[in-house]
DNA sequence: CATGAATGAGTTTTCATTCAT
DNA sequence: TATGAATGAAAACTCATTCAT
């Protein structure tokens, strides 16, 4: 019997893999990719250096399989689970609910997903990735617009830039400026969720 | 008439060492601050490398002023010149087409400053700075709710966030997502600014 | 019947042995030594890289006994079985036959002792032994020059520099330069010892 | 006026590149090329190990422009003066005669370019310059057959390989078996050519 | 025992900074 | 004063060797 930990690698082989990627996201978020050495990133995975390039092929590979993981991770649920239909305002908190709850659970991860230099060092899988649930996005909030969900005088991109760019923006500053209570952090979540409700609107 | 050669800096140390900002700013908006070597900097200006150090301290010292540099050259109309008082509806109007101007002659400005991998190597000038501003905003944008020109019943902040936020994203979404044409562009930028208006209008 | 199991080494483990070793003369031969990983041999070898470790002190154990193996077994029949007494040019004939033969059964094996590059990492043994072999040629053919079996004008030295020097020359010649086919081959190691018999003749 | 030393580098540049040049040539010959580290290259050239990549691209580019460099210092001679006629016997004397004092004066050249684990990492330029020049060779070689300079019974490649053989085989033991005086060099390498004549003359 | 993943010293290469020209 | 070649510390990556399984 062997331990069903995942695929076909030893339970403590998959840990290390796992700590590498955790310790990977928190440098890159903090120091962006070209700023983190892959010996730093060792380090806070509690490994050798070499044993990331067991895992990894190179630093490039690590920071596109992380970007992959991370983008279908948040982006799954989206896509797939809007169970019952509900009132157009309800989807739209949901959707905000989720949100939060992506932050609060991963808050390295957003940060390290939308760090706008990924230009560099993004592979043809990760491109492909990126640009393919974008079209999955735009075809949601089409689809949306139809059922007269939101609004439908404004194209499907800028409805997701509106919803994206505001959330982003908030959580990087209540992540980066401040030191606020969370009941603060609530209430200014919950005031950008109206916001954006009167944004989209139909 | 200029003063031809020995005023404070010679007209052409001025030119060079406007250069090198230049440069700096394209290479760091395309690959982040870790990622620009500096002679490739130096190179892009069409200096050599020691004329670099001659006008900036370090790498550091270059991104730093090149940060304040920006951040004010944005912010500064934003805070000084509210001409004659107009209604709300339209001084939204003219803070986004401000925005949209800025964009458009400064693109590489806008993705710099919004770099967030600016943790790393900001000074504390550049620090103080960016504080002072967000501050003076905060404030400038309290008077406006006291006004009733915006809604008063979210906080500031998030006011702020709501309409950086949304003109970032798409800025960014605009500038790399895609080649779209003008009249493309222009289109997405008035339907976001009218989504925006809804989100914070009174 | 060969003992099944317990003699001094299990048979099992005799052969991974060899396979190490044989491995080790193959990337030796493509690639030289500092070239060659170690857990390339192991993997060519079809074994584990502790395997390797169980059987060789060092990757620099593994290339002296390599090499005095290898030494040995093209050194030793020539030193040792001179049947009959033939005629000086049979003897030549044979002893360029044995070259030929051996070269063909093993090509990998003179490659690796040709190498001039274990310069480096060779131990006192293996000096010791291709220092002993040597003398032993000397003497071998200081003896055929006073049989008159070759010329006694030249020293010894010179004799076995003529002789291995063009098999060597022809043999690297005829393994990489080209693809030729076998009577081609046979054609020219045929032509070359004639010639080097003309110039070693009494 | 700048000083006339080469091309368009300062001279000390120039210097520089000849001493990296130099310290490789010494280095790839003691211990072969994988053998061999950047830095310790850089530091028998007394240069620092940046200064290595500001003239080469690699470690690679080096080897390939050293190896291009000494074959063609070795070959170009031998395919281009030979001057007024004379006899077959002069005629290997003097071809002779240029390999010793090619030898005597470049000790490391001919070790480095007999290192048969070129294999690995000569690029397609050097390459098609070693096939070139062997082909030239082998021409030379046809001519002087059909001359009646050299025996015709044997192919030209033999005649090559013959020559080449021996004195390099001689070389190699002259430079690392023992220490001979130089009479005693002299002597044999006399020997060896007078051998070489009577296995190719015609 | 055999294994092969883990390791860290060592490799090749880059780059911020200096300094001779 | 401007330059860009030189530098060495630090980066990414490899590999001989060890050791838990």
């Amino acid at each position: 019997m062997t331990p069903p930990d995942d695929a076909n690698l030893g339970p403590s082989q998959q840990a290390r893999r796992e700590a590498i990627l955790a310790a990977a996201l928190e440098l890159f978020d903090e120091r962006g990719f070209h700023g983190s050495a892959v010996p730093a990133i060792a380090e806070r995975a509690g490994v050798g250096a070499g044993t990331l390039y067991r895992n990894f092929a190179s630093k490039e590979e690590l920071v596109n399989v992380l970007f992959r993981q991370w983008k279908l991770r948040f982006a799954e649920p989206l896509l797939s689970s809007w169970p019952t239909p509900v009132s157009p305002r309800q989807r739209m908190a949901s959707l905000w609910r989720y949100f939060c709850e992506f932050a609060r659970e991963h808050p390295r991860a957003l940060g390290f997903l939308e760090l706008h230099y990924h230009g560099d060092y993004l592979d043809a899988q990760s491109v492909a990735l990126r640009d393919s649930l974008h079209r999955q996005f735009i075809d949601l909030v089409a689809q949306l617009q139809a059922d007269q969900v939101v609004r439908a005088d404004v194209e499907a991109d800028v409805i997701i830039a509106i919803v994206e760019g505001v959330f982003l923006r908030l959580h990087a500053e209540l992540r980066h400026g401040h030191d606020w209570p969370p009941e603060q952090i609530e209430k200014r979540l919950g005031q950008a969720e109206r916001c954006v409700w009167e944004a989209i609107r139909p």
